[in-house]
DNA sequence: ATCAACAAAATTGTCAACAATATTGGACAT
DNA sequence: ATGTCCAATATTGTTGACAATTTTGTTGAT
């Protein structure tokens, strides 16, 4: 007996917890992900962690090799920006079919939003910020109602979770960030498709270039 | 010692096998897709099977509810419909990627591909057409060189084979989608990535707008 | 005939044992 | 010291058995 919806097995709960351990950095990169370690760490049986590395690697987030088990795949940077240019088309679907649905709930949900990215920016909280960011998007995503599209992003942002905490960072991104946001909203709350997609798409393009940025710093340190 | 590229073991041919049992319709949506019947049929074992099940639930193909089995996925018109809208998108970048990244010998493979449409079209030979079809795209993802987008755009179209045989086959689409393409290949080779990615999507409105239309008409008879 | 309750069958979920393969570590020669 | 071969270990792949659950079929009452 389930307390909450059952989905699925328990293989749907490794596969979460797995994920989480890879977004949150406590499996690094190339890391080996051994079935038994894992099996007992997570209180299940080979046969489920089995089936979770599969679908993690269908999601792209874990690699597994015949005889060699399963490893944290390492995104390269390449691929990184492939990620991003996805994910700068797809944003700008959903913001278009956002503006296209957004109701009068809508319109207030995602301006108080927006107001307490103001706030967390005036009071230097970042990790605020960054958590708002998220949070708009996600309602953005919910008031355009494109299951499919959501479904896609929300794979391809679980990818590069480690990048993106670097572009953030970046001195001014925030703050450009918080205005590119108030753009979409304005544009969303307005119905208007065109204006909501540029703006969401000039919104990607400063990500994308941070996160070129973040990269070439990178590359430059090592 | 393995005569071919040993990906990973034989969750993966089953996978590719069940997926071309699904694409050419030899299971039908809904149907039930038992273990124990599948490993027999083919010729491996339930834990197999299991993962490929697994991977395919996490793509979109099959739906698993626990304890009761996997089943093909009706993906359903609104589904479909978003499905299309992510395409479009996408298809875009990669018509803008390639046009930037096409080099001679690509445009002479572009214009080779799109010189048989015609012919086929010529013809009369929609089954050529419609094969051409997806042949050109795949060499304008290859010339992009975007593999994540590729893998994307793979996925979205395994789900919806079914309403695109139809949407092709609706009059006038085929004429149309010749011409279409004419001017997606023109647009690359001169490396117009602007033109190259509006030309994708004034393609892929056509797309849709048939899909619209064939899904219309279905409903209607019903 | 219709429906409920119940038994029987079918199917999935879990687990453990073993086989096949890869990885590690050490002995040995150079 | 370095590299190579070989045994020892660790890990994955495969199979089968059994438990838990759902689905199907049957019986009986109304």
């Amino acid at each position: 007996m389930e307390t909450h919806v059952a989905k699925q097995g328990d293989q749907g709960d490794v596969a979460v917890r797995l994920r989480e351990f890879i977004a949150t950095g406590r499996f690094v990169p190339n890391e080996r992900l051994v079935e038994a370690d894992l099996a007992t760490a997570l209180q299940t049986n080979r046969a489920n962690v089995r089936i979770a590395l599969a679908m993690l690697d269908q999601e792209g987030l874990v690699i597994r090799e015949r005889n060699r088990g399963a490893r944290v795949r390492l995104v390269s940077d390449v691929e990184a920006m492939e990620i991003a240019d996805a994910r700068r088309a797809l944003e700008g679907v959903v913001a278009r079919q956002a503006a296209a649905c957004a109701g009068k709930a809508d319109a207030i949900s995602l301006r108080r939003i927006v107001t307490g990215m103001r706030k967390a920016y005036a009071a230097s909280d970042f990790i605020q910020v960054s958590r708002l960011n998220g949070q708009l998007h996600a309602e953005i995503q919910r008031i355009a109602g494109n299951k499919t599209v959501a479904r896609l992003l929300e794979t391809l942002k679980s990818q590069i979770v480690r990048q993106q905490y670097r572009a953030i960072l970046l001195p001014g991104r925030a703050k450009a960030s918080v205005r590119e946001h108030v753009a979409i909203v304005a544009a969303i709350c307005a119905g208007d498709e065109t204006a909501a997609e540029a703006a969401m798409l000039r919104h990607m393009d400063g990500v994308i270039a941070a996160l070129k940025q973040a990269i070439a710093l990178n590359a430059g340190m090592v």
